[in-house]
DNA sequence: CGATTCGCTTCAATATCTGAAGCGATATAA
DNA sequence: TTATATCGCTTCAGATATTGAAGCGAATCG
């Protein structure tokens, strides 16, 4: 196991501060917001993060497909706030956006 | 271009982080605290991140076979510094070192 | 001299990611 | 009621990225 794991996971960082940003965000909106993730990847990042306890499914109510959202546990919002420099750091020099609209 | 650019491939952080601790390394050195790269990818990772200028060359005295040892650049610097949170909290709670010898 | 070490490059096998299609369940419109 | 749209996914084939062994030219070591 390594830094990689976590890290060198192509959409890892940015699902997290996606979501540490919106502080909870569903399914949809978070593939919008990443344009060029698939849902098969988007679904098995999250499941990743939901294996180490970074993220978490909350229910949700109102619109009845939608079951749930995802947010952080304590410790992926711990994880959200020791990546904000980076992330500021990251926007300030390359003009990176968390959606990343265009490509490489 | 987006986040993933810089975050989402495999050993960018990595490498930053790696430089980043030892001020100045040379190839086979980074390549053996990360055995799992393979040299073709941590050449393409550093020619990327020499094109972003967060890592340059610098000459070394000694060993002619070993020409240049890489260096973060000022800007690489700052941006190593706004990552040391991450990387601390990800020692602190997933056992994750830099060196990742094992496998996920 | 020959063997070893250095920073890479090449290449085939493998792992990972994309994007379109589709599914079951719910919702919304006619 | 029926038809259509939307939700969170899953499946799968094709594209892309990474691995690991092999090898290369240049320099060092013995």
């Amino acid at each position: 196991m390594g830094l990689v794991d976590v890290v060198g996971k192509k959409w890892g960082i940015c699902v997290v501060t996606l979501i540490g940003h919106h502080r909870q965000l569903r399914f949809g909106p978070i593939q919008r917001s990443l344009p060029r993730v698939s849902p098969a990847t988007l679904s098995a990042t999250l499941r990743s993060l939901e294996q180490r306890e970074i993220v978490c499914k909350v229910p949700i109510s109102g619109d009845g497909r939608a079951s749930a959202a995802y947010t952080l546990t304590e410790s992926g919002s711990e994880l959200y706030r020791s990546m904000l420099p980076m992330a500021k750091w990251l926007r300030r020099n390359h003009n990176l956006e968390i959606h990343s609209k265009g490509r490489s």
